[in-house]
DNA sequence: CTCCTGTCCTGCCGGC
DNA sequence: TGCCGGCAGGACAGGA
């Protein structure tokens, strides 16, 4: 899915046609995404305002005028895009259209349905079930230090590629990004999470917020289904260093890089650069 | 607690 | 051309 750089670029794509702007009309066209739209989120979203966007994690935040808080979460295939009108005819699995004052059309997209669209109260969304277990965000940088990062990793004997997919440790790096930054950093995928130094927490630190930083300056990744609002692929794709790379040289020292499953998910390191 | 696995769903690609 | 297995960017739920 969109990781944390294809969330922040949706919401960029978003927010000058709907933050501040009143929803005047919206549809919902599948109830079953990853669990079930709230069955008065039309009734709810149509007439209110968009007071605030803003992004929290792989989550898009609607705080409207009305005291409710729309919360959007991408899933692995999801994407909005914005469209000066409502299309004749809507694609395949677009699910959810809302188009605000400004006359523009969003429109979620999204096929294998992993995506959410669910309604808080504003009063209560930093205790919400989804969001209450996150830590901290990866750019924010009083929260994500690497003294921060070592005391979140001290006792855990996972592999550091897990641990720094794991919300609970920092949100918003996913598969792609996490060999990335585990590249960019010099440090094996599989090292055991307590074994790092403080000086190597800190350079994770700072190759987590370079990776996703550029990658939020090219519009995302694009591997099959993200697209930017505009309808435009990302093009962060073309300078992964590792993701999906096995068998080509490392830039650095020109070994191959190696394609390992861990805890499941494909990643791509070198084993020369990175120990 | 930590950790690991199974699971939700559709589409695409390669192999036969 | 068609069928089938494997794989895909997330992350929750539940069990060991």
């Amino acid at each position: 899915m969109p990781e944390l750089p294809e969330v922040e670029t949706t919401l960029r794509g978003l927010e000058p046609h709907f933050a501040g702007k009143q929803i005047i009309q919206s549809e919902l066209r599948r109830y079953d995404l990853r669990w079930p739209v709230p069955e008065n989120l039309l009734q709810m979203l149509i007439g209110a305002r968009i007071a605030r966007m803003y992004r929290r994690s792989k989550y898009i935040l609607l705080e409207l005028s009305n005291g409710l808080t729309v919360i959007l979460h991408l899933g692995m295939s999801g994407s909005f895009r914005v469209e000066a009108e409502r299309p004749e005819k809507l694609k395949k699995h677009d699910h959810f259209l809302m188009q605000s004052e400004s006359g523009k059309w969003a429109i979620f997209h999204d096929p294998r349905r992993f995506g959410a669209i669910l309604l808080s109260e504003t009063a209560e969304i930093e205790s919400h079930r989804l969001l209450t277990v996150l830590g901290p965000e990866p750019l924010d940088s009083d929260a994500f230090s690497g003294a921060y990062l070592q005391s979140a990793l001290k006792g855990r004997k996972i592999a550091i590629k897990n641990a720094i997919m794991m919300a609970k440790i920092v949100v918003g790096v996913g598969n792609i990004y996490a060999s990335e930054a585990l590249y960019l950093a010099g440090i094996h995928p599989l090292r055991a999470s307590s074994s790092l130094s403080r000086k190597e927490c800190e350079a994770l630190v700072a190759a987590i917020r370079t990776v996703l930083s550029a990658a939020i300056q090219s519009g995302g990744s694009t591997l099959k289904d993200y697209l930017q609002t505009s309808g435009q692929t990302g093009y962060f794709q073309h300078h992964f260093r590792v993701y999906d790379r096995a068998g080509l040289n490392c830039e650095k020292c020109k070994a191959e890089i190696v394609r390992q499953v861990i805890n499941g998910r494909s990643s791509y390191f070198c084993s020369f650069c990175q120990r």
